[in-house]
DNA sequence: CGTCACCGAGTGGAATTCAATCATCCTGGT
DNA sequence: ACCAGGATGATTGAATTCCACTCGGTGACG
């Protein structure tokens, strides 16, 4: 199924954030657990101010026990962040599948709804933007970008014909850097974010991609080759 | 001159960051001093691990000298935010005065060639983008987006009788923020800016705003009205 | 000689470590 | 099957380190 490529447990840009794998059971809910905590505590006291106690106690465990599974403490917010793009990736799954897709616009569409579905139910999601540029999950963002716009290439190639290659790639980049800008924006002091930026969101990407992949872009590009 | 607005010494965003204005001259050079060692350790080793201790070695002075000008970490950050932002708005100004506009697109051109222009010259600049979202500037970044937004479209209005009102300033909005993101990512991994970002950006912008203020799109709004 | 600038050891709180302790799993003997 | 008891994973929290920020003392300028 080319869709669940999408979530991808590949390696390449996974990292061994974590000091030990959990091996007895108890310690796998330890981490999510962690994390549960730390997405509490951001959304509570806000970026900026989270400590490693509170995490550990939100969570109900001792400091060490923090410093046992993440080297310090914007590690903590890397594996938030980790986390937080798989579940959107899920989301964009179940998007894609709920949906009856007859273009590839319908596919973009979905992404979108996932984006703002998340940054809604999600606690933590503002610090997981792909282009955070300073705050300490910002080495990998681009690369999380450039991943999936790989990947979203992979499925609007093999489900709408759109023409594989570098270009559909950096176009799609650059749609994802773009509709992250303008959704962060929405939800910047609208908690439920301001329609406004989110319907030009979808505006932006739609006259953008159909510069080149609309129907009639197609065909003249199929009829000049 | 409509142009010079642009600079805005308005006391609006402007901020006592300040603690003691400096009465003798040689502490004037200080203050700079201070903000250009703030500039190359950030450059250096990244926004969130920058140290007062390192600012004040840098500038060859010791803590107690930071803390008598600014009241704290993030002021020194909020001031190099500050000027950057000066120095941008200066650099726009003089690149409109440097080229003749024809349309407000060469003005948008203008704006996009100053932000590239200061990625590459001004240490410390990514810092500054409009919309960081989680670091210590971000209170104010998006206000700082809104307040260009609305003096670019005053110029936009004042030299190119582009219609005013609260539309303008949306889309400039969006424009500011689409075209921040696509920049930052061409300097994310380039020093000297991906050409393919900076191609796109101009693109995207002229595009985004053909769509509402071409001259085609403007006479249809004249004669509907 | 009174301010203005400057210094840098000192204070407090948060980040991180680590040696001790507890919990769970494993193994081999009965 | 059962269990003792070592081996190893998991947890703890006091101790340590790091870092932002203060403040009393020292020079420099006018």
């Amino acid at each position: 199924m080319t869709r669940g490529g999408l979530i991808g447990e590949e390696t390449g840009a996974a990292l061994q954030q974590v000091r030990t794998e959990p091996i007895q059971q108890r310690s796998a809910a330890r981490l999510s657990g962690l994390l549960d905590a730390a997405a509490a505590v951001v959304d509570e006291v806000g970026f900026d101010r989270i400590t490693t106690a509170m995490i550990a106690d939100r969570a109900g465990a001792s400091i060490g026990t923090v410093y046992r599974y993440y080297p310090d403490r914007v590690a903590v917010l890397h594996a938030l962040h980790e986390r937080a793009v798989v579940r959107f990736r899920q989301r964009v799954v179940d998007e894609l599948g709920a949906s009856t897709l007859t273009s590839w616009w319908d596919a973009v569409d979905c992404v979108v709804t996932a984006f703002v579905g998340l940054y809604r139910s999600e606690p933590g999601f503002r610090i997981v933007n792909f282009d955070d540029r300073d705050g300490a999950p910002a080495v990998d963002a681009v690369a999380d970008a450039d991943f999936f716009a790989r990947r979203l290439a992979d499925v609007l190639v093999n489900e709408f014909d759109l023409p594989a290659g570098d270009d559909l790639i950096f176009r799609l980049e650059v749609a994802v850097e773009m509709a992250d800008a303008l959704l962060a924006r929405a939800f910047h002091t609208d908690p439920l974010g301001d329609e406004r930026f989110i319907a030009e969101c979808r505006l932006v990407l739609r006259d953008y991609l159909d510069r080149f992949y609309s129907p009639q872009a197609l065909n003249l590009l199929a009829t000049a080759s």
